[in-house]
DNA sequence: AGTGCGGCCTGTCCGC
DNA sequence: TGCGGACAGGCCGCAC
């Protein structure tokens, strides 16, 4: 399930392939992902030049020369750089095919992914325009933490999945956070300390940053543009060890859910706030 | 305005 | 061996 670390290693992949590179072809297979892909794409894109892959939150964004691509991977979307001659397999919805022989090939079997057009500066896409900061830049504090959580009483693990507060912060990495910082993530955000919010903040940015160097965390789905896999699952502390031992203190792992999602934690390193 | 939840999807796994 | 159901969850959009 691709969040910031996975999208940024596919970033990373794709980039040296299509940068600088002429669109040739773009064939679309099926149009029903997360929305509907433009039915024009082909027309808008093709003969076009990728000029630069750059990444927002848990977006990839194509710049061409005549407009820009917004694609979001979704729960299972993979992309990767295959020839085009090469024959697409089940769930490979979109090609989009370079002088040269490479092609661009979106995968993504539960279609929770999208790709659309932005003829406009993609930041002010709706989808992007009221992101919160990117975790891992320095306008990322404590300080800034402690001041979005004033008055909010929602649980401190859904607070740091709000991609208003703070972009790119999935599941995985949330319990693992919080588990570095020795937080409960059910403590409701207005009571954490700046204090205890700046460790939160380093945990956020040292996981993250851990999961990218290693190409990501691969629990069923994710690949990389060459079709591997990342290896960061094995420095999981608690993500998916639920009554496995804490590789801390030796207490075991519990679970409990949470706006329908599976949160793990130490009860005796994360003993509240 | 803040909060919580339904819905979108398919592959995998589990129990019967 | 087949089948139904639970589960996985990012994130929009809606209801309260």
């Amino acid at each position: 399930m691709p969040e910031l670390p996975e999208v940024e290693t596919t970033r990373n992949g794709i980039a040296p392939h299509i940068e600088q590179q002429r669109i040739e072809q773009v064939v679309v297979r099926d149009t029903r992902l997360r929305w509907p892909v433009p039915e024009d794409l082909a027309h808008l894109a093709q003969g076009r030049t990728v000029l630069a892959v750059t990444r927002r939150a848990k977006y990839l964004l194509l710049a061409l020369d005549n407009g820009n691509l917004i694609i979001h991977l979704g729960m299972s979307g993979s992309l990767r750089i295959t020839q085009t001659k090469q024959q697409p397999e089940k769930h490979d919805h979109i090609d989009i095919a370079f002088a040269g022989g490479k092609c661009l090939r979106f995968r993504d079997p539960r279609r929770f992914g999208c790709l659309l057009w932005s003829q406009q500066n993609p930041l002010m896409h709706p989808l992007l325009a009221s992101l919160g900061p990117e975790p891992l830049d320095d306008c990322f504090s404590g300080e800034y933490l402690h001041l979005r959580a004033q008055g909010r009483s929602i649980p401190v693990k859904t607070f740091i999945m709000d991609q208003h507060i703070v972009v790119g912060v999935g599941n995985i990495y949330a319990n693992e956070a919080l588990f570095l910082t020795g937080l409960h993530p059910l403590v409701p955000a207005k009571t954490i300390s700046r204090e205890h919010f700046g460790q939160l903040i380093a945990a956020i940015k040292s996981v993250l940053s851990r999961a990218i160097a290693q190409g990501g965390t691969t629990l069923r789905d994710f690949v990389n543009e060459a079709g591997k896999p990342g290896y960061f699952q094995q420095a999981l502390n608690v993500y998916g060890r639920s009554g496995q031992p804490c590789k801390r203190c030796g207490t075991t792992i519990r679970s409990l859910r949470m706006n329908q999602r599976a949160s793990f934690f130490c009860p005796l390193c994360q003993n509240g706030g």
